[in-house]
DNA sequence: ATGCCGAAAATATTTCGA
């Protein structure tokens, strides 16, 4: 099985181009992030036709989570428990929920697709919040591995954080100045491996980024950062065979201004019988 | 060439992204 994270920057303006990468490349299940339309916007139909399905969860033009699976989908669940919310302006508790979480079950491992607030910048409010989301997410977490012993679980998506000054290769990101690179954001990021969850990727694509700004050649330059990661259990991380970062994605006419990455995962009796969408 | 930001709601300019 053949499963990717991709923050797709609209899957309106780029269905075409991630349905061509998804055939040619044999994917099977792509977690989604900024997608940025609601479901009933969704381009469900030229998916059908390539073979996927599609779950999705959008509230506006803003964030936006869906997984598509040429592979059956269940335990389809959108937001995960606790799921902190945020309105600008507002303060305190009972904030609406941002689309931001999706979790789906395709043959015995559990993924979510996750789009981790931004921050904006160190002292917004924005910023205490993409915190706080992430302490939330990882008690969920926690709680779905004790509940599930031997379940494979990943967190895939766009963490927005930046964990090392290996992973920042924009000059105008800097330590002390900028979200992304913070102690406290840094620190929330090592606290998933705490809990049980490693990089499944960087095991085996050990440099390259995921993410480069459209502004200032930052691709031609190569001046990116790497910030898309699926983060696995144990178990999920033991299924890993292979892994890839697809730069190629960020070249040519209207790319994202990210990359999918991509692992592959060996499920023991798995056989080409089994059930897909066409 | 991998080339100087793009999407979306609104309809000109603003918000958001990292």
């Amino acid at each position: 099985m053949r499963v990717a994270t991709y923050n797709i920057n609209s899957i309106r303006s780029r269905h075409a181009r991630a349905i061509d990468w998804m055939v040619r490349e044999e994917i099977d299940v792509v977690a989604f992030q900024e997608t940025k339309c609601k479901p009933e916007q969704f381009p469900v139909e030229a998916f059908e036709e390539a073979g996927y399905e599609i779950v999705s969860h959008g509230l506006s033009q803003w964030n936006g989570v869906a997984f598509a699976s040429r592979l059956p989908m269940s335990d389809v669940e959108i937001n995960f428990p606790g799921q902190p919310g945020f309105l600008k302006g507002a303060e305190g508790p009972d904030q609406p929920q941002e689309a931001r979480a999706i979790g789906v079950t395709v043959d015995g491992v559990r993924l979510w697709s996750l789009y981790v607030p931004n921050g904006r910048a160190l002292g917004d409010p924005h910023l205490a919040y993409k915190l706080d989301w992430l302490e939330k997410l990882r008690t969920a977490t926690s709680e779905w591995m004790t509940q599930n012993p031997g379940l494979p679980i990943a967190l895939m998506g766009d963490f927005n954080i930046i964990p090392t000054d290996e992973d920042n290769g924009d000059p105008t990101i800097i330590v002390g100045e900028s979200t992304h690179v913070s102690p406290e954001e840094r620190a929330s990021f090592a606290a998933f491996a705490d809990i049980g969850l490693m990089d499944t990727v960087r095991p085996l694509v050990p440099t390259g980024y995921t993410y480069w700004d459209y502004k200032q050649l930052r691709f031609p330059r190569n001046e990116g950062v790497r910030i898309d990661f699926i983060l696995g259990n144990q178990e999920f991380a033991d299924l890993v065979t292979a892994a890839g970062i697809h730069r190629e994605e960020r070249k040519g006419d209207g790319p994202s201004d990210h990359v999918p990455v991509v692992v592959d995962l060996e499920i023991a009796g798995d056989d080409d019988d089994r059930p897909m969408f066409l």
